[in-house]
DNA sequence: GATTGACATTCCCCTTAGGGTAAAGTTTAT
DNA sequence: ATAAACTTTACCCTAAGGGGAATGTCAATC
């Protein structure tokens, strides 16, 4: 075995590229032995053989360039970043789980069904202040006609800024469905807490870490397929639901004409299940 | 609700930044409605919500831009993408449960050892023409004299020519490990076969797909704790054997003076166990 | 009407770990 | 001497945006 290798020669002896060479050469990782004054040639020896092992098994457990050039100059600190490794190893194998689940449910929840079907995304529900009003309305009907006329103007009447962008959704107390007799809220973000009054409350709502949420286009006869919707995919998908469903109004009769347009988005605060 | 958003009011209603709504708009994944052709203002409605929905879906199951571009000018698409993407994930998952094994066997391995561990990674070892003596060797002194002078010479007379880069190593053919009488078959690498001769056989060995492989630097003697090691991680992270080892020699005494420079690989073909 | 602060625009460089290509120089073999 | 094989540097490219600078616009206040 000769002494000194080019780097093509290198390159063939460990099954790397010798672009991968040159990198590794430039960001200062692994110096071949002897670089040629003139010509710039560079010239590698089995002495690089075992770093370059090492390198190349520091890379296959996943750390990065920048880290393995850090564990080369200070051994000692490998312990230190192989555990923070381990942890961002096990973070992306729950992650993979979680999109595999995803893409799963999506795959079997509809056969050829391919233009209205719900996507459910998981999102942060921000911290938020709300004005709220719950009532038992006979129902929906009245129920519309509430919102704008008796909230809308007690609001004003308090001096309540609107949160931007508008946030207004409703929760629904009753643990089953109901035709009359609804006990419902109705919260609207605002900017800051006021006085409560007889119809009105303040309250600050927690972070929600995750949230299911689904758009909801249509009428909200329809709203029961969302919901139907959204409740299977949270089984189907490990979750379990932590608090009452959001309907957030986003497009609606003041708004849009036709009930075809109202764009409602369903929120459903979840976690995975611990099993 | 307002009919139409400013880019950052429509950031804020989605919980993404301006950057990447400029982005989806340059790459044409989500044009906003309207863009003031003097101020080149974006201007959003909730007409985009429905499609942005769905682009956050896609990424959030593990599509790229570039898929999710695809699936939205072509719905039908969106099965085959979506299993191509599952398959990708179920790859991920076992990389990174690789990746986590190894980690975890090398943490353990060792209790604040630094230096000198040895650093096993997988390669392919490809497919070779050999030249292979085989013999029964008395002892390990014998066979050091029998390689240069019987080997080489027997090649020069059949006019060989080695491979570069040159790859010379030993296969132990015994099932144990014995100081006497050692079933030894000697290999190098050659460019083409010839003729077979009585001391010399020639044969092409298959790419091997995987083979876990340690450098072990230092005298003959202490080969032993490189066995040890590797068979020790080969259970541990879930493999098995699936050939002889080969012990492919890189520095020795035709190369380095001191007996502690001699570099050896240790190539032990494998793959993962299936349970 | 003028100013100010918040918000918007484009432009350019940066991230990982190299890949691709081009133009030019070097080594080795014929 | 010349051609083939090899090497060098230099420049641009990847995916999904992030950071910042210079500049332009909008809405509200003075």
């Amino acid at each position: 075995m000769k002494y000194v290798f080019t780097i093509g020669m290198f390159s063939k002896i460990n099954r790397i590229t010798t672009k991968t060479l040159r990198h590794y050469d430039e960001i200062g990782l692994l110096k071949p032995e002897h670089v040629d004054e003139f010509t710039g040639y560079r010239y590698y020896t089995t002495s690089q053989l075992v770093d370059l092992h090492k390198i190349l098994t520091l890379k296959q457990m996943g750390l990065s360039l920048n880290d393995i050039k850090e564990v080369l100059e200070n051994p000692k600190a490998i312990d230190l970043f192989l555990k923070l490794k381990e942890e961002d190893v096990l973070r992306t194998i729950e992650a993979e789980k979680a999109k595999l689940l995803q893409i799963r449910s999506y795959l079997s929840c509809r056969e050829g069904e391919y233009e209205k079907m719900y996507t459910p995304i998981i999102k942060e529900l921000p911290e938020v202040i709300v004005a709220s009003m719950r009532q038992v309305v006979e129902n929906y009907g009245v129920f519309f006609h509430l919102c704008p006329n008796v909230m809308a103007k007690e609001m004003e009447r308090l001096g309540c800024v609107c949160a931007v962008p508008e946030y207004c959704f409703n929760i629904y107390h009753d643990g089953e469905y109901k035709e009359k007799d609804i006990d419902v809220e109705i919260c609207e973000a605002v900017t800051e807490m006021k006085e409560d009054s007889d119809i009105l409350k303040f309250k600050k709502i927690d972070k929600v870490p995750s949230a299911v949420c689904v758009l909801h286009k249509g009428p909200y006869e329809r709203l029961g397929e969302a919901y139907a919707f959204v409740f299977n995919w949270i089984k189907e998908n490990n979750y379990e639901v932590l608090d009452h469903p959001r309907e957030s109004y986003i497009d609606g009769i003041w708004n849009k004409e036709s009930a075809e347009d109202w764009l409602t988005e369903l929120q459903v605060p979840v976690r995975l299940k611990v099993d």
